[in-house]
DNA sequence: TTCTTGCTTCGACAGATATCGATACAGGCG
DNA sequence: CGCCTGTATCGATATCTGTCGAAGCAAGAA
């Protein structure tokens, strides 16, 4: 294998420094709990649907009233998922006007992919 | 912002290939639905620390005897979580002897790494 | 065989979660 | 002001989940 070590790019000098991956050293207790959360949120189909809906919406922000239609769940419902993504840290939300408008943050993502880069090749599956 | 786009390196050639980013582009109910169901596996601090216990250890592989230690919470328990964490295709597990045997399937770790892979810059988070 | 050890399954229960309709709030428009 | 639209919160409910102790199964030892 290559002596390349994986770099995750700092972007906007943010997170991804901090988790190497989880199959590198054990999770201590105090990060899984938190980790946790964060995958909790991603564990719902349609709060998976929203946020990529809302990552791929143009200019990479979306409006409720853009992310209601898609699904066949009621306007309450839509609006609970959103909460439990902004508590989870994975998108923003901001009011302009008439309308509230929801982004992904990127950096939350970041960690969690960087806490998944898998060793593939490195310790042999078996 | 920086106009730097983000790139992430191409690690070992394998996986990433499979699954563009979330953020690209809607997920089909479909695929949410079943990446919903790895996700939640990962939705439990036991869980992840299993993983990554699983993982990190000598050879890449576990028995149950060496997982039930580090934690609180009963046999039966951490023998539950390990069954979820199977059913959802992040390990696989083989009796040999006496004992029973846990390894993570690296394929499914690099599939959600690659889902999350951010577009950071690329967007702009806002 | 009987005993012991390692692990899984079973049954039960407390707490969390997804969902809904109804209601409340916020902001723009007459 | 009152009304309409977009979004959030509330309260209720059915289902799911994490946890336990007890019991079952598998494999080696005596």
């Amino acid at each position: 294998m290559s002596n390349l070590e994986l770099k995750v790019i700092d972007q906007d000098g943010a997170a991804a420094a901090c988790c190497s991956p989880m199959v590198r050293e054990p999770l201590d207790e105090e990060a899984a709990v938190d980790l946790a959360k964060m995958f909790k949120a991603l564990s719902d189909p349609v709060r998976l649907r929203l946020l990529s809906l809302i990552a791929s919406h143009e200019g990479g922000e979306a409006c409720v009233c853009d992310l209601t239609g898609p699904f066949d769940v009621s306007q309450p419902t839509i609006s609970h998922h959103l909460k439990v993504l902004r508590e989870a840290g994975l998108v923003g939300s901001e009011r302009r006007g008439t309308w509230v408008y929801y982004w992904v943050l990127p950096a939350a993502l970041a960690r969690l992919s960087a806490l998944l880069q898998a060793p593939a090749a490195a310790g042999g599956s078996r």
